[in-house]
DNA sequence: AACGCCGCTGTAAGCGTTTACACAAGTTTG
DNA sequence: CAAACTTGTGTAAACGCTTACAGCGGCGTT
């Protein structure tokens, strides 16, 4: 019932343990012989190896831990698409965690993690990330998604957020919009953030002085209708007419926002015209079609990996010499010109 | 550089290596003194355990491995939320690994989960899983989720594929759908099976002697496009007007036939009804939004752990006495009710 | 015939933990 | 004041595996 070992197969197939375990991992220095009794034996037995075992006198794991913020959710559902992709090329597994938001959470993950991976892939956006950083074990590769670690001799992988933001205003511009609004995600959070700042620098560019209405919402759909409506019954108000362009700080807000709008019967986007942030499957669908900022989340999680591959072996090979070598690799996200931004037919 | 020991620990705060772990540990019979120098050196060190000696000789790993067909798209990835959040609770982790369809890939992967998880959430809808089951480590409580493996000895947790394809045709019929069409699941899926036959059945009982018209897809947006194009195509050439009501096996594959007649200028509803299958968020956004069939994705993940959980419990409790209890837990999906299929104010 | 080699096999030492057990104090007890 | 606990600590075995090393035949060379 407990489940065969290495020394039943032995005893099964009548050869030393050490024999068995050379047949069952395949080394040449084995009589054909006894192979075939050993495996033979490891068939009957429903013999499987003990990974726990194996790596810790291998001191390997093929495994690397991922921990996010979130499991689940087109943005981190294609995040961990992109890692699983690259790491199922390389023949690794991966220990996945959510951390929910919660710091502690985060560090216990790690902790259960500690000897069970090779390296650590961490996405964590929140501002106060630092004791996140004080917790990882500093033998163990690390590379960061879109986090704001201080860790820089490790690798880490980011979105120009701040970039992406200033695009999408411009872009809103460009199609005619005059007045400009901001959904912003939570001040706690890294990427709301950039993309908040990004937006303020580049209205303020585009319209010196001009006011810009802005509603912090969570990144969720409902914030997001909460938001389109706190707008609304704003502008109401002071008898003032909507915002031309809202640049809303990612999809699932805008989505959210979106809603808000049309059930108020405001045409989007001839009233207001209406950008996102991430790309996410559901932006294509809606109607009108989101313009939003793409990010490669997929490729965002797949050279994730990939980073922290290549430093693992830096790290096997030199022995804690050279680990300088800060990779801060950073994407920029691309604009995706769909119908909700798309104003006038020739914008002059 | 190579990480702390306990030994390391031990030698640092000048005590045994016993009293470290029995200090790290939170046991109480350690003097607060060694405590106290114990964790401040283990602080120091940055020591953290190493889950795989531990894992080792408590035999429990706190772990549970998730084997999907795939790890991503809306369906997965909810599944593995529903089971991220049971699991939590219970201060579970979880070693995922996709298949991708690979029957070999599915082998290794329960492989490399040897000795590292306490028990086994698998997900494996191909009709052949039967080699899948033949490698299964028996000493491993097991819960399978829509899948059609023999050991039926564990427990299972499954959708009614085969009753929710009846409740869709039935629904297009009260529409005043006279005319059906099915756009399938891979025949090897044993999923898409259960649909294709509940399709047909209800079908046949509504509309005895129609001839439906089928086209096998795979579960993707792209094929349910081309099952539309294919049934336009037909119709034009036969001259024949479209099949009122089609039932397709999935969203995904809905949103694609919804995309290939409104290009091609079919009304949706009024020329054909859309039922689709899952429920999945896109659903909802696409115009006319989805009628569907729900089925608690979520819940499938999260009952499911449960179900692991009860097992693994029984497992250690009465060692290998009364495992029989095959706890075959059927899920039900509820028609939900969108403009897609929204046919009559009043169907008569 | 003595020698070195080669191919195969077994013995045993670890890998980093936990924990049963023994042991040395100090603290009641009778 | 010795016997009996209590409390804290250390020693060592075990968990399942890999692998360095030694051993042992049989082979081809001098």
């Amino acid at each position: 019932m407990k489940g065969a070992t290495l020394k039943d197969v032995a005893r099964e197939a009548d050869v030393s343990i050490a024999s068995a375990s050379r047949a069952i991992n395949g080394l040449d220095n084995v009589a054909e012989e006894v192979r075939r009794r050993v495996l033979e034996a490891a068939g009957k037995l429903r013999y499987v190896p003990h990974g726990g075992a194996r790596s810790l006198v291998m001191a390997r794991t093929n495994t690397i831990g991922v921990l996010l913020p979130d499991i689940y959710g087109e943005f981190f559902s294609e995040i961990i698409r992109g890692v699983d992709v690259a790491a199922r090329a390389r023949g690794l597994h991966l220990l996945v965690s959510g951390s929910h938001g919660d710091i502690n959470e985060a560090v216990a993950a790690v902790r259960a993690m500690g000897g069970r991976v090779d390296g650590l892939l961490v996405m964590s956006p929140f501002v106060d990330s630092q004791d996140l950083a004080a917790v990882l074990p500093l033998n163990l590769p690390l590379v960061t998604i879109a986090s704001r670690i201080g860790r820089v001799e490790q690798g880490s992988i980011s979105i120009d957020n701040f970039g992406g933001a200033m695009t999408a205003v411009k872009h809103l511009v460009d199609q005619g919009c005059r007045t400009l609004a901001h959904i912003s995600g939570p001040a706690s959070n890294f990427e709301a953030q950039e993309r908040r700042r990004g937006f303020l620098e580049a209205a303020e560019r585009a319209l010196p002085g001009a006011i810009c209405p802005m509603f912090e919402g969570d990144f969720t759909e409902e914030s997001g209708y909460r938001g389109a409506k706190a707008f609304l019954n704003a502008c109401a108000q002071a008898g003032e007419p909507m915002p031309q362009g809202i640049f809303v700080a990612n999809d699932m807000m805008a989505v959210g926002c979106l809603l808000a709008l049309r059930e108020a019967g405001k045409s989007v986007p001839d009233e207001v015209a209406l950008v996102g942030f991430d790309d996410i499957p559901i932006s294509r669908f809606v109607s009108p079609p989101l313009s939003t900022l793409r990010v490669g989340v997929f490729d965002l999680g797949r050279r994730g990996l990939e980073l922290l591959v290549d430093a693992m072996e830096r790290d096997s090979l030199s022995d804690g010499e050279d680990r300088e070598s800060g990779e801060g690799v950073i994407v920029s996200p691309e604009l995706v010109f769909r119908d909700s931004s798309r104003r006038r037919p020739a914008p002059t």
